[in-house]
DNA sequence: GTCTATATGATGATAGAC
DNA sequence: GTCTATCATCATATAGAC
């Protein structure tokens, strides 16, 4: 009779892969796609370079794994989340739905990452500002009848953008040191004007 | 008595500077600093690549020359324009205020290439950011008396900033195409609140 | 699973002929 | 002013020994 022997695929180290995840996320979001090298990768992870691309593919499929793989939320329950309360409320319940996405370990950093990928990497325009037009703005913006909503969506999108740019990319200290009720009024009053209000 | 020549440098045919600096802001703005090789640019200016060389320093020299050396606007009278008229309107004729300037040619390239070289470009965080911060909006928030006048300058650079990215960098076809009456509309509200009135 | 060695190509920069 | 030739460096990626 043989030995309980533990099943499945027996880990030599296998911490190393997802160190390189970890390390490839971080300096994605810090520096960016394209200025990011392998070897940096490796270093950051404390594994050899040739290691990489054991793992992965090859660059484009690090990022993905490492970056894109996590769906950064939930469209739907976002779209919920901000269409359930009173109209007046909604720009401060569309800040505060993001703030708090930040607030989870790791999506601040995807979210960076993506924005950065967004300016930089071929072909990366996309996924991050069609998802958030698509999937989130354009259905807030249609569930109050408006008939320019995709310009409306777009205009959010811009201010998401902004915020985080200005704070995990450009740095801008007095947006990084802000107490977060001031962020969430701040945003709160173009996201209420571009989803909600009639035009002046 | 010596015949009436023309003065100065004689040059054989110095389109060529020219037209080196006309593709290097063509390319930065469209691709970015770091992904534009200094060959590409001598390709899109048809000219023989160690040409760069002989006109500039190096690619850092090529970007200030091409891309910052032409102050973007006058940011005293850029000032002095938003605060001419009624408090009730400086949202509208900042926004107004900046459309015009990007109007101007070549301008938006320079804006775009600056805020692309703000993501990547190392220790280029700063010029464009710190200069709308310090020079434009904070002067305009303390004229209305504001004490947090600098998280107020820094929310309004982003709105700037979150318009030229969705538009110039990622391309959002809506804001593209959206009319100019429009836009100032849309970026007129965040700014009248930033600038002007009063936390809610 | 790990690492050494290396192939292959693109980059920024330079020296110097015409 | 223009261009050929070339250098040193860095990148991604691969083949294969241990």
């Amino acid at each position: 009779m043989p030995t309980n022997r533990p099943r499945g695929r027996r880990p030599g180290r296998t911490e190393t892969r997802s160190e390189i995840l970890a390390a490839a996320l971080k300096l994605f979001s810090e520096v960016g796609y394209e200025k990011v090298s392998l070897r940096a990768i490796a270093r950051e992870a404390e594994v050899d370079p040739a290691l990489i691309h054991h793992y992965f593919e090859d660059k484009a499929d690090l990022f993905e794994k490492a970056v894109l793989d996590l769906p950064l939320d939930d469209a739907e329950k976002l779209v919920g989340r901000i269409l359930d309360g009173p109209d007046e409320e909604t720009g401060v319940r569309t800040a505060t739905a993001f703030l708090d996405a930040w607030d989870v370990p790791g999506a601040r950093d995807r979210f960076t990452a993506m924005l950065r990928a967004a300016v930089t990497k071929s072909g990366e325009h996309r996924p991050l500002s069609e998802f958030l037009s698509r999937e989130v703005f354009t259905k807030v913006a249609e569930a109050h009848g408006h008939a320019d909503a995709k310009l409306r969506a777009q205009l959010a999108v811009s201010v998401i953008l902004a915020y985080s740019l200005g704070r995990d990319v450009l740095q801008l200290p007095a947006l990084a040191k802000a107490k977060k009720a001031q962020i969430v009024t701040a945003l709160s009053v173009p996201m209420q004007q571009y989803l909600v209000d009639a035009w002046k």
